[in-house]
DNA sequence: TATGAATGAGGTTTCATTCAT
DNA sequence: CATGAATGAAACCTCATTCAT
């Protein structure tokens, strides 16, 4: 992704926070221009139309969750702690950004995300699925395919962390472990 | 529920699977007045708002979920069996009301959402959960909150029929029980 | 033409009115729909879009310049005298009705024109190609393509009518006969 | 007229190529600018606006059509020889030069011609007119206001060039000759 | 001179809702 | 109960124009 403009980035987060507020639909361009400081015009400098403002906002998005991934990946430990790193970074990174999240599940059960290209859907899962791949191979894990595991795990993610951030539970340093645990044991070969 | 007059029941499910199609966006009265074969006057017969139709729709949907539930319990059979009856059935109700679960999945990730009386929103968990009270109460089942258990359940089984509506990849009767199987041993006390 | 509702038929004749004042550009919806006394929705009502209104606009001149026509056609005169009615009732009706006169040049010389149907377009010049056609094959008139000799009568009482509304001359009955006469004589076998 | 500036041309010419196509309303300034290869600001260090631009736009294609009548023109001709140049000299021109017979076309019967000094407007007639006046006293011609015949003869090449460049009919040498003719023959002393 | 990002008034169109029939 | 023409606020978007560089 290139580098982004002061006022391109600007548009993507107030959207970002207004659709977290008030949805697609309560997000009139008109609100965006307002909170992001930019006259209504501007947008459509940046951005051909309402509907290509939500599609970069998602590839957005997908991209700061890639990038903050990253910064956790180290390669010196066991395989049972590597999964735990990624279930918990993936955790903590939704519950610090709950924006995110809440653009992310509106968006990947609108309409508009089967209009997405589907490898880019899929860039974010591709890591988790290459650790589940390399853990079928060592035969770590259970004889499945691999792309289903990998969004089995990323769906119990996505689950507890909209737990917490609607505040219906609250999830503790140990609930999150054994929530985490709950899901190596699903996958693991018993 | 009470019964439900032949008109308004036209509405609902022509709003469901208008919305399946076009999500709420776009949905407009017209087309759901249309698809009904009724006047768009009549929709405000029926529900004060469109709002009040999207939320009676979640309610009706609940409805129905329940109703398919009901008939495939049985109290003669054991624990684990009991498990995998209530995952698969649920996940067969889904695949074969594909309708029905794009409309809840927008609708809980949606504004309206938040707005709902939370009894209600629960009453389709209740079941599950008290299923899985149980068997914290036999040792079966971790020590962890049922809450969290109940929906990390739920959440697995919404995912699966997702993937295999959206044709990602095709599940086959092997897959089902590997999956069920999969939740039992996440949840089951190791 | 089925018979047009009272706010139809408003709508169109606003819409003629104004851009006769203002032009294509100069018309917009809120001000046809200030003018026909209807809300802005309403044209929606009834046009799918400005482009659909102005389309059938034209149809609607058209028609009512045919409808004119015939009131003024008489069987029992000779050859010359039926040119001199054609000419001068058409020369007549656009003098009445300048705001159809204007309309229609801005429209043919405009990117809607080649989007209509030709057949529809060619209607009202029919009746007086027909006429030529016969002149023809009685001998009076020139041996040349009789569309090309209609188009070019028209093109006559088209001018002279925009010559004597926009007031650069005054064309009394005198030179109104003399301008028939010229155009009797440019196509008639000398 | 001046000198034209390089860039001022191919603004001017770029104008004149999309209103061909597309119409007065269907040519933004940015797609002027971008098919004149200048950025859209350049075009306001030439035009004060884009009123401005078309009305200098119509100075520009009378101008010429002007500087093309002038090579045409010579004096050792008789009578009706100098007549048959002027037509289809006049209709060639617009044959090669279509978009100028669009745009002028398109001008006139907007509301932007009345707004322009009639002077100048009628300087391309003034030619034609000057002929035709010369005609009359020489008894060659009707006697008709020598304004009035010189639109209907202007009218005429007008209308012929259209029909052909819209395809409508293929006129050939013969065909263009017989109109040159008609003209003639309609303001001739009969 | 030349640029092009930025502006914001104003355009077209949609759609939830009403109400006379 | 039912209709559907009518409403008008508000949505999305365009584009002539400006101005700092």
């Amino acid at each position: 992704m290139e580098i982004i403009a002061e006022k391109k980035k600007a548009i993507l987060e107030s959207t970002l926070k207004l659709i977290k507020e008030n949805g697609f639909h309560g997000t009139p361009m008109s609100l965006v221009a307002k909170k992001a400081g930019v006259a209504a015009g501007t947008i459509y400098h940046y951005f051909d139309s309402k509907d290509t403002l939500i599609m970069e906002l998602f590839e957005y998005t997908q991209f700061r969750l890639q990038q903050a991934m990253l910064k956790n990946l180290r390669e010196d430990m066991d395989f049972k702690e590597g999964f735990f790193l990624r279930w918990t970074s993936r955790y903590h990174f939704f519950i610090q950004n709950p924006d995110v999240l809440f653009f992310i599940e509106q968006f990947v059960n609108s309409p508009y995300f089967p209009r997405c290209p589907q490898e880019r859907n899929e860039r974010i899962q591709n890591e988790i699925k290459q650790f589940i791949g390399i853990g079928k191979e060592q035969g770590v894990f259970r004889d499945l395919d691999q792309n289903l595991m990998s969004i089995m795990v990323h769906s119990s993610i996505i689950t507890a962390a909209k737990i917490q951030i609607d505040g219906k539970l609250v999830l503790g340093e140990n609930e999150i472990s054994q929530l985490a645990q709950m899901m190596w044991d699903s996958i693991r070969k018993q």
